[in-house]
RNA sequence: UCCCGAGUAGCUCAGGUGGUAGAGCAGGUGACUGUUAAUCACCCUGUCGGGGGUUCGAGUCCCUCCUCGGGAGCCA
């Protein structure tokens, strides 16, 4: 009797025999020793079958196989230098648990994009799409780690809302009696609320936006971790940020080395990502510009090449602090030392990754507030509640948005954030 | 929404100045006792994105629509 096994686990098993159950990714045969290389999630393993040492019926299963056919394959393990991993299966057994025809459509080799996406479903299953995948879930784990040793509470923020939150596009959907409701864009309102309840929180959860936007940085849906703090200024604010993403990447480079070597990572770019982070005032970024020959005014939102343009200096993310007022959401608090800008923040990845995070210390002065949500003509009644938080014990309070994608797009160096999630949503993609 | 680029076999692509479509991979058959996206021989594969136009003749030139990619804006 053979004990069962996953591909990563079988140098404990070196010299006995064991079961594997996975598919077929490649088949080699040189007429009486045949190879069936085998996945499972956990690794790729090469399996050598020989004629003459196997009964007749089950050197013949050997022509039955196609790539993708699912199989329990058993016999002994031996270290081989030869095998991917290190470790090959000299097979007694090839039992066939499910057959897969031969239009399979991955094949090994070069795809375009849009073809990939169409086949999502089995692209998942490549090696390349495991190790972001796996990746992806050590930052979620992470993430969780650093909020909870830090003593903050998770809070589940909901879904489906009123019309409340950015300014960009809506996905609307009818709800019962009460109208049209929207799928969140944030839960940034919800979080201040529960900050005043809790003290430290963090949200996670999935946001939507209905931006026309045909880009490498941008999804319809999306995963955002926002965390909201009490009595926090936006000098804590950024501290709290750059400990964070760096907790992030070191995390993934102690743990997820072979996975990043997968997707040929240079880890050298990631193992000096440290606090501090470089803080560029917005005034002193627009002077810099100009001289690097930008045409950016003061009062402008910094375009995509102006943010470029900064980050080329700098080794790790930069913070890009104190924007013009106009150029930002409502909820932002004035500047004290400089009331046309607000006290907020992004924070930009190197490499060309671009905004990770937003962030800003949110206006606490109910008169302010309620000014600016008429001067941007939102629908007041939305927000009652809201306002209301400034009304009943206003206090000093920040946060931040981190993009979860655009994360794990920088930190597994891949060129889209279409492939740092399972499924994607875009702009003309609703399936798989 | 705007600006570029692309759409040819199941997949990835090549097809100067218009003359009736081709390569690799995949697939099929066979050979091979250590292969690594195996190799070798032979075989199969087409609504050239849709529609309209110019022409004796259009994959190729013109118009139009559709789809995809990249970028801008917006943002995380």
């Amino acid at each position: 009797m053979s004990d069962s096994a996953r591909i990563n686990e079988l140098g404990a098993h070196a010299g006995a025999s064991v079961t594997v159950r996975g598919w077929v990714t490649h088949l080699r045969s040189s007429g009486k020793v045949a190879f069936i290389v085998l996945r499972d999630g956990t690794g790729i393993l090469q399996t050598v079958l020989v004629k003459n040492q196997v009964p007749p019926d089950v050197w013949e299963r050997f022509a039955e196989l196609t790539q993708e056919t699912c199989l329990a394959v058993t016999g002994e393990v031996k270290a081989d230098a030869r095998a991917p991993g290190g470790y090959e299966l000299g097979l007694t057994n090839v039992e066939i648990i499910g057959t897969s025809p031969l239009d399979y459509p991955i094949q090994p080799k070069e795809h375009g994009v849009d073809f990939l996406l169409d086949n999502r479903h089995f692209w998942l299953r490549t090696p390349r799409q495991v190790a972001i995948m796996r990746i992806r879930n050590e930052i979620e784990m992470a993430i969780h780690d650093f909020f909870y040793q830090r003593d903050f509470l998770r809070v589940d923020t909901p879904i489906l809302t009123a019309a409340i939150g950015e300014r960009s596009g809506l996905f609307s959907t009818e709800y019962f009696e009460e109208g049209n409701a929207y799928l969140a864009q944030t839960g940034q309102l919800y979080g201040e609320a529960a900050a005043a309840a809790f003290g430290k929180i963090y949200t996670f959860g999935p946001t939507f936006r209905a931006e026309k936007s045909k880009t490498r940085r941008h999804l319809t849906e999306f995963w955002m971790i926002e965390p909201e703090v009490a009595f926090a200024d936006t000098h804590d604010n950024m501290r709290l940020q750059e400990d964070f993403v760096s907790f992030l990447v070191q995390r993934v480079v102690e743990r997820r080395k072979d996975e990043l070597k997968e997707l040929e990572r240079d880890i050298t770019k990631l193992e000096h990502i440290s606090a501090p982070f470089p803080r560029i005032d917005y005034t002193d970024a627009v002077a810099t510009l100009q001289k690097k020959g930008s045409s950016v005014q003061w009062g402008d939102d910094l375009g995509a090449e102006d943010e470029a343009l900064l980050v080329e200096d700098y080794d790790r993310p930069i913070f890009i602090m104190n924007y013009p007022k106009e150029a930002k959401a409502f909820y932002m608090k004035e500047n004290p030392d400089d009331p046309r800008t607000v006290l907020c923040n992004d924070c930009l990845a190197p490499e060309g990754y671009g905004e990770i995070i937003g962030g800003s210390q949110r206006e606490d002065d109910y008169d302010k507030i309620l000014h600016r949500i008429r001067e941007e003509k939102l629908p007041e009644d939305a927000y009652d509640w809201y306002l209301a938080l400034r009304k009943y014990g206003t206090f000093p309070h920040s946060g931040f948005g981190l993009g979860l994608e655009r994360t794990v797009a920088w930190i597994c160096g891949v060129q889209h954030i279409r492939e740092c999630i399972p499924f994607p949503r875009m702009m003309h993609r609703l399936r798989p």
